[in-house]
DNA sequence: AGCACGCCGACT
DNA sequence: GTCGGCGTGCTC
């Protein structure tokens, strides 16, 4: 029997993490006092068969579906919502943008453990300032180890010179310590939960004197606090661009505010947290990949408790709850790891924005080579442009120049001119850098008898040798096979090497720098963890000659003793089907440059090239980063390139060469029907590597000079996309703003 | 995404 | 006769 409900009942309109573009309406919890049940509070609901974490979107009077189709909340998992009404907004406002169900969008806000239901754990350990330490431990006796003898003693002759890993000693001691305490009841000090009540506590006094430009972007940036506002900080490697952000998130903390500090890389942040927690005495959390789901959960917690007033985090960080926000830091705003490549796929540099303005909170992005797209934002006066344009202490900046290597002995990549240069600079005692963005030992074998080559099954793409691990391997699919002494093909010829790769490198700076200590960075050679943490710090020691490293080396670290950079290969960035590749390759370049070098030591870069004449490389040379955006934000003016035009690329995979082109003659009728406006649609093609770890890969893109013509397309189109049959036969998902085409 | 329902091939 | 393949459709 149909059980009948009243009419007047209230209805939970809820969404749920599934690929769906639609929202579930539920019956309200029975026996449930709803006045303090908000918008943005976890649900438990009967779906399906089983039961789902949903979200509560509104409390409507009535539901477009019949009562008796309507299953009833099973519970409130939250007193009250752990997401602000503006956080909310803005989920709601990426769900539309990027055309990604908002279920899902609003699950990726949260760490994994609240997204499946777990309740928020009451967090009993508190979490202490550093200044409460020294209080502690100038009223009671610890007990110590020798070891944790020495670390106080530092600690209390000069905080600022611990080290990190003698902080966590510390800390740790302490903590385990006063635990024990407070148990005996021998110790009864006043720990706050959140010293950004306490001014006076936050600041350590070593702050650094700031130049002029410096001190006008700090003025900048703290006159907007309080306030939406986009600052673009432009400062090349030295320039000082960390100190302007310590002194502004030192403000910030003194009006009791918190700050989100977003980075690309987990790689950067030992050095960013460490010179943090040197100036201040709050509580700083930490969320990346790394660590485990309870500790990002916890940081996650104690930033939306107020517990922690700075969160320093990836990409992922971004939609972390903040108490009382003051200010967003996105550090080297034009790395491409802010977009998210795979399900919803978000710039977080873009939500950043977005989310500063609904929070009028102020947003700053610093780099030393923006994107093409924030400088464009500034000549629209959309962003305000901070620039330091010296290296901080009168360094100097480094010279850049071309070596013509046509018609040049080559040795393993190496030109006669820049092996000489590398025995000039070695001889000073000073280091080389060589940067490679290729591992391996070379990118392809090839057969010298017949021409057979090392092909990956599954992808489009040559197996790179690594001789060193005595194998092949994909670098698009991890395939791994051993390498073999005999071509499978004609079974006599003799198999050769073809390219360069940072191994065949290593190989030939051992035989050619014998009595110079070279150390290899990449990927392959830094797996183990803390290995990168331990060459960097041999490198700093001096106890490193030659550097030879891939892309990893160009973010982050700098080598001051470093004098000379040689980048092997620039000419395999020059020429790309993808529009982004000259921008990529130019913040490269500057990048790696600025790796180099400090005040005494002027550093100088050269680059390989065959192309001396590349207009690329010869702005860039001579007249400097901004002059070579200038011309490329010409070239996509001219165009019509983003960001003069807007884009989304609808990707395509299958197992099987048939079914997309099914797809996608769906997806044109749908086209045909609902583009009304006037964007153009370019496709389908296939992706530029074909087949990848075996599934055949195509891509529609659609195009459109104004944004909100596209979306109104995108808007209709793609939740009929999702609802034809021939879209459960491939894997297809949206790309609005690509930054890559591959 | 999950999950069940449903309609066709090789097994006790 | 039925176990199980994965194509199709639904989830308030």
């Amino acid at each position: 029997m149909a059980k009948l409900h009243p009419s007047n009942e209230l209805i939970f309109r809820v969404a749920i993490p599934v690929p769906v573009y639609r929202l579930f309406d539920y019956l309200a919890p029975d026996n449930v006092e709803l006045d303090n049940v908000k918008p943005g509070v976890r649900l438990e609901v009967p779906f399906g068969l089983g039961k789902k974490i949903a979200f509560l979107l509104e409390i409507a009077g009535h539901s477009e579906l019949d009562a008796s189709k309507l299953k009833r909340v099973v519970r409130i998992l939250d007193h009250k919502p752990l997401l602000s009404a503006k956080d909310l907004r803005l989920l709601l406002w990426a769900s539309d943008y990027y055309h990604h169900p908002l279920g899902e969008v609003i699950s990726a806000a949260f760490p994994a453990g609240l997204r499946q239901g777990k309740p928020v754990a009451v967090q009993t350990e508190k979490h202490y300032a550093l200044t409460d330490l020294g209080k502690a431990t100038d009223s009671v006796q610890l007990q110590r180890t020798p070891k944790q003898k020495s670390v106080l003693e530092k600690f209390q002759s000069c905080p600022a010179c611990l080290s990190e890993a003698e902080l966590s000693i510390w800390n740790d001691n302490w903590r385990t310590a006063v635990k024990q305490l407070i148990a005996k009841q021998l110790l009864q000090i006043e720990v706050s939960d959140a010293s950004v009540n306490r001014p006076e506590a936050l600041v350590r006094d070593n702050a650094l004197q700031c130049n002029p430009p410096q001190q006008s972007a700090i003025d900048a940036v703290c006159e907007s606090l309080g306030q939406f506002g986009v600052f673009l900080l432009e400062g090349v490697t030295g320039s000082g661009k960390t100190e302007v952000y310590l002194q502004i998130i030192r403000t910030v903390l003194e009006r009791g505010q918190q700050v989100l500090v977003l980075v690309p890389e987990i790689t950067l942040t030992p050095q960013l947290e460490d010179r943090f927690r040197r100036r201040f005495a709050v509580n700083i959390a930490l969320s990346h990949s790394k660590l485990t789901g309870k500790q990002r959960q916890t940081a996650w917690l104690q930033m939306q408790q107020g517990e922690c007033s700075i969160l320093l985090g990836t990409r992922s960080a971004l939609f972390t709850p903040l108490k009382n926000p003051g200010l967003i830091i996105l550090d080297e705003e034009h790395d491409a790891s802010f977009k998210q490549q795979e399900g919803f796929r978000f710039s977080a540099r873009d939500i950043a924005v977005v989310r500063g303005k609904l929070l009028h909170i102020p947003v700053l992005l610093g780099s030393a080579t923006p994107s093409l797209e924030s400088l464009h934002n500034v000549d629209k006066q959309r962003y305000q442009l901070l620039h330091l344009p010296d290296r901080a202490g009168s360094a100097i900046e480094p010279v850049l120049q071309l070596l013509d290597i046509r018609n040049k002995r080559i040795q393993e990549g190496l030109s006669e001119a820049l092996i000489e240069e590398m025995h000039r600079t070695l001889a000073k005692n000073e280091q080389v850098l060589l940067f490679l963005n290729r591992r391996g030992f070379a990118p392809t074998l090839i057969c010298h008898g017949c021409g057979w080559v090392a092909r990956c099954q599954r992808c489009d793409a040559n197996l790179v040798i690594h001789f060193d691990e005595e194998c092949l391997r994909c670098h698009h699919c991890g395939k791994e096979e051993r390498l073999m002494k005999q071509c499978p093909a004609c079974k006599t010829g003799e198999l050769t090497p073809l390219g360069l790769g940072t191994e065949r490198v290593e190989k030939v700076l051992a035989e050619l720098f014998a009595d110079k200590i070279t150390v290899r960075l990449d990927r392959d050679s830094t797996q183990r963890k803390g290995s990168l943490e331990t060459y960097l710090l041999q490198i700093n020691q001096g106890k490193v000659d030659i550097i030879l490293g891939t892309q990893m080396l160009a973010k982050g670290h700098h080598f001051p003793n470093v004098t000379l950079v040689a980048i092997l290969d620039v000419d395999s960035g020059l020429f790309s089907i993808d529009f982004h590749a000259a921008e990529k390759l130019a913040q490269m370049i500057v990048q790696v440059s600025g790796r180099a070098g400090r005040a005494e030591k002027p550093g100088k870069v050269i680059m390989q090239t065959r192309q001396p004449e590349h207009p690329l490389l010869t702005t860039l040379i001579k007249e400097g980063y901004r002059s070579f955006a200038k011309t490329a934000l010409a070239e996509r003016k001219d165009a019509l390139l983003p960001p003069f035009s807007y884009q989304a690329l609808l990707r395509v995979q299958a197992s099987d060469v048939d079914t997309p082109p099914l797809f996608f003659q769906a997806v044109a009728a749908l086209v045909q029907k609902l583009n009304t406006g006037h964007t153009q649609v370019l496709g389908p093609v296939s992706a530029p590597m074909a087949r990848r770890a075996g599934l055949y890969r195509y891509q529609l893109l659609f195009q459109n000079t104004r944004r909100q013509e596209l979306h109104v397309l995108l808007e209709v189109l793609i939740p009929e996309i999702a609802k034809l049959k021939q879209a459960k036969k491939v894997r297809w998902s949206l790309d609005v703003d690509p930054v890559d085409l591959y």
